[in-house]
DNA sequence: ATCGCTAACGTACGGTGTATAGTACACCGT
DNA sequence: ACGGTGTACTATACACCGTACGTTAGCGAT
């Protein structure tokens, strides 16, 4: 017992703690490169220790999802319906392009968690006062959901693909390479293409696209 | 030469046979089992033996993608522009569900290769010959293309979930455990959301918003 | 008959998540 | 004041991963 042992203090851990340090590693150095022991050593503890507080990492995942999706701001009002679904959407949006790991965090696991329905509840809470009938505001939430998922995740595929200069150079000289004789439209629209890919304007054509053919479903 | 040596006879390999196991292992193992080393065993070979025909697991997985691609059908013709539109965002889907990896594969690394590209042949030249501008056809290809990969991975993950008990159990409890006051919008529709989750139905009403918010925008 | 090429091999390295067992401290009833 | 107990953390270990490296065996061409 003598106190020249030098370990380390009782609670330097703590759930929140954990997650914010997971948080910073996943943006910083990536997503597929984050790691338990990483993190573990980042944390200046041993890998085993975190299991005191996550079943798994998978369990981990959960939370930084889930602390992630707790930071979405609430729904404004006292705007018509279609700005109020357009400001949910686009909040989603934004933070999923501020914290690139949310993507894949909301892509390897559906929706679970406290945080999750609040925004569930937020988008469907707008539609039903918009006069959705029950069945079309469900319909229409999943609908809203997966467009800004899938698009969004989309984008951020791109950009990182765009970062990585042998990904990029293989896709351009692939580009490059297709016949004009057999894919003529490509070839003839491949500016059109590389110019539009991502952005606010290619989301925004896309939700407006929805938000119009919903109109006619307000009872 | 006495052929008393057991080593493997010459050619047992070939790029096709590599691809068709491969995704054979990850249909019936599922898309996170799989690996390198459990391909090579189940071909009868070292796992180093892999390299020669790829240079890496992604590039394998692209090969793998590159396949699936190409069975995708023609886009039909006679039928009016929406019905193309449809039949090639249906045909997607029907091939994601159909080989669940295929979404992995997707989101995973965006397009490239040659088979991705004459799906978006197929979609653009619809939207040419229906009269949108080079802008609007790329703009439009986009959503389409991402809509039908956040939906149909959705619809492929909740799936998933529900097939693992555990998961299924911790979903549940967390939907029933929302307090009716702090979320009653999503407690009211638990029924509603949890019916028309997925599905063609669900699917089908989100393409059909797109393709009627998209009729104005013809020539 | 021999040589060179290359397909496939074996070995090894550094990494992963996590099961299991151990250890030292903080707290508590006495 | 003190021994017991729970808990926060450590240590060790296992099975597995992708893949870099160097080697070998069989074929086609000479």
């Amino acid at each position: 017992m003598p106190a020249s042992r030098a370990r380390t203090p009782r609670n330097t851990l703590s759930p929140e703690l954990i997650v914010r340090t997971a948080l910073e590693l996943m943006e910083s150095d990536g997503t597929s490169a984050f790691s338990l022991r990483g993190l573990a050593a980042e944390l200046g503890v041993g890998p085993m220790a975190l299991y005191t507080y996550f079943r798994n990492k998978d369990d981990l995942y959960d939370a930084v999802r889930n602390h992630l999706m707790g930071l979405l701001p609430p729904v404004p009002d006292g705007v018509p319906w279609q700005d109020q679904v357009r400001a949910v959407c686009r909040s989603l949006r934004s933070l999923m392009l501020q914290h690139p790991c949310l993507a894949q965090l909301l892509a390897g696991r559906p929706l679970s968690g406290q945080e999750t329905a609040r925004v569930a509840e937020g988008l469907l809470g707008v539609l039903r006062s918009a006069g959705f009938d029950k069945e079309t505001a469900a319909r229409t939430h999943t609908t809203l959901f997966t467009y800004v998922l899938g698009s969004t995740s989309w984008e951020i595929q791109m950009a990182a693909e765009r970062r990585d200069p042998e990904a990029w150079r293989r896709l351009r000289t692939t580009m490059e390479s297709l016949s004009a004789t057999e894919f003529p439209t490509v070839v003839e629209l491949a500016p059109e293409l590389s110019r539009t890919t991502g952005g606010d304007p290619q989301f925004n054509y896309g939700l407006d696209l929805l938000i119009t053919g919903l109109e006619p479903h307000t009872t």
